[in-house]
DNA sequence: CGCAGCGCCTGAAGGC
DNA sequence: TGCCTTCAGGCGCTGC
């Protein structure tokens, strides 16, 4: 599941693949979630930047095209002659004749195109700090977790907080920083273990062009390899890394949920 | 306004 | 071998 490090990882391969080139046709899949791409068609591509998982596709005419990846989306920059893929979603005709396309197979994500004033798409402005920004610190993070009741782990995952994070890199913060993920509260010392060692995960995926455990791709096809450094998501059965208790999963608020019950006490 | 619950999607994996 | 069920889960929407 693309989370921040994977969409950064895609950013960053796409930026000299897409600057500077001129969507000159589109096609996309009859859902609604896909069909705002054609909006774009004869713009030209000025910048790729991110806010959370959102990929923001700035266009010469100060409009930007705005891709959610969901649970399976992939996008590529294809040679001319390339066959499409039947689960392309979205595609473009750029002006060097190559096509631009989003595969997603189960059709989780999701395209928008904004005028100049970015928050005047709901989801964004409701988005809480990005996790790189001086402004989310771990004042704010035990401020913000104080306010609500709701599970930390869910808190984490709800984008208002601090954006960017999903269900792996939540139970590998969480591990990190040796808090359990159903806590209803959390102390400011714990607070600020969370706030670091958010970062620390979200640096190390994005250092490891992200974690592929099934669908995630790079632009160029290939895989991250951040999976192969994950101390906890997915490790249930496994000894846990920092003291060889037996970690264990549940379901936790419909996510399922991995943690070290030693080393991570409510 | 906060939040719980539901629906969207489909391939993979497991059971029989 | 093949059919059926369950599972994965981010987010938009609805309604309390």
């Amino acid at each position: 599941m693309p989370e921040l490090p994977e969409v950064e990882t895609v950013r960053r391969g796409l930026r000299p693949l897409l600057i500077g080139r001129t969507f000159t046709s589109a096609g996309t899949h009859p859902s609604a979630k896909f069909t705002p791409a054609v909006h774009t068609v004869g713009t030209t591509v000025a910048d790729i930047d991110r806010r959370g998982k959102y990929l923001l596709v700035a266009l010469d005419d100060h409009r930007s095209l705005v891709i959610h990846l969901g649970m399976t989306g992939q996008l590529r920059v294809d040679p001319a002659d390339a066959l499409p893929d039947p689960y392309d979603r979205a595609w473009w005709t750029l002006d060097d004749g190559r096509r631009f396309a989003f595969r997603d197979v189960r059709r989780f994500g999701r395209i928008a195109v904004v005028g100049t004033d970015l928050r005047s798409l709901p989801t964004l402005a409701a988005l809480g700090p990005e996790p790189f920004d001086p402004v989310f610190t771990p004042q704010s993070l035990w401020a913000d977790l104080h306010r609500s009741q709701v599970r930390v782990k869910t808190q984490l995952l709800n984008q208002r907080v601090v954006a960017g994070i999903g269900n792996i890199y939540a139970d590998e913060a969480l591990w990190r920083a040796r808090v359990h993920p159903a806590s209803r509260s959390v102390s400011r010392p714990a607070a600020a273990r969370l706030h670091g060692a958010i970062i620390a995960v979200l640096t190390q995926g994005i250092e490891n062009g992200g974690t592929t455990l099934r669908d995630y791709r790079t632009v160029d096809g290939g895989s991250g390899s951040n999976q192969y450094r994950l101390d906890c998501y997915g490790q249930a059965g496994e000894p846990c890394p920092r003291c060889a208790t037996i970690m264990r999963r549940q379901v936790i608020d419909a996510r399922g949920t991995t943690w070290c019950p030693a080393c991570q006490r409510r």
